[in-house]
DNA sequence: TTGTTAGTGTGTCATTTGACACAGTAGAAG
DNA sequence: CTTCTACTGTGTCAAATGACACACTAACAA
């Protein structure tokens, strides 16, 4: 059984044809440190599932500046929602920062899934659904803690990511700079 | 034709007999000035449709302190997606800063509606999706833009916030202090 | 009227932060 | 091995920020 499967089976009540049925829609990509999952200016047809693996998702702000969005770590869903979504052109990128396993919903299979029955649209829903909270508690976390306890709470909660994103990168994740970062991490060595 | 009717009719092709269908599940209520729709410790068992009307989304973190997470201001949905969902205690509260008119439908409504039809799971899935795309827009913003330019998109796009929210609570929100907030308005008298 | 309360406007000051500069290091490529 | 490149570590300093303090105003109740 594969980390997707896992993943379903545990996050939905999903019998076992089902579960074949749904994972058979995915296509599993063994992607090496540096592939890009997709970048600025593409449309993304695609959504995607990472089984292992940490990726940087990123873009660049209108003077050029680039900016970590998020530092994402299996098992979870990637993809820039709005362009996969919509159509639209993606602002942002993503590229794997270390070996990954990821599996592969192509639009057209999703938007297929979708329509064969009232159970994948729900499906679909829930996923949306969950992600969304997610979202939601990260927003609220950003608003909360000081920067100083993110990054304590990314050593403890995270620690691939850690090892995998560079200083800068975790600075700009958090919203602060290299230099800052630096101070917080030399106060906190025992972490 | 009322403003939920319109919203529907704008960003869904709905048919007059399902437009109709739908806005007969919500429940039309006028809030005067410090309603609460949900506060902390309560189980949020319905989402509101804000036609009219400044909302204050907050909560308390570890210390106590007062941390707005939102600013709504209709037309849009809100609620506490996680106690809703989940059936959770929130977290959080929100309150009407201005006189509103809202439409509440509650979790018994929603989930006999999403049972009914394809249709109207498709239709809620459409909602959710469309404010994640929000959340992640706006998570973007944060950590994308400086605090007096949001500010001033605020001044541009939200006027009634401005109007109806204390210096203290827009702070909170922009993720900074009262004073701060000051300096930057004193700097820009002209917006 | 007189308190009372909540919110605003503003000055001072210690602290934090970001920007800049540069040395050190590790890994990749020749 | 040497060179190149990217990243890390670190010091200095000016600027931004938060905390504190207090006067002022408006709304409201007694």
């Amino acid at each position: 059984m594969n980390a997707l499967q896992l993943f379903f089976k545990e996050s939905h009540q999903l019998s076992p044809d089902d579960l074949h049925f749904i994972v058979n829609h995915f296509e599993m990509i063994s992607a090496p440190k540096g592939t890009i999952l997709f970048h600025e200016g593409m449309v993304v047809d695609a959504v995607y599932f990472i089984a292992e693996g940490v990726l940087h998702h990123f873009n660049y702000n209108e003077n050029g500046e680039k900016t970590t969005l998020d530092l994402h770590n299996g098992p979870c869903f990637c993809t820039d929602l709005e362009s996969f979504s919509d159509g639209k052109k993606s602002e942002d990128s993503c590229v794997t920062l270390t070996d990954s396993t990821l599996f592969k919903l192509t639009k057209d299979k999703y938007d297929a899934l979708i329509k064969t029955d009232v159970k994948w649209s729900n499906f679909a829903k829930d996923i949306i659904e969950k992600t969304l909270i997610k979202m939601l508690d990260q927003l609220k976390t950003v608003s909360t803690k000081t920067i100083e306890q993110r990054y304590l709470d990314l050593v403890k909660n995270s620690p691939l990511i850690i090892q995998s994103a560079s200083v800068a990168d975790i600075a700009s994740y958090l919203g602060t700079s290299r230099e800052t970062l630096h101070r917080i991490r030399k106060k906190n060595i025992f972490a």
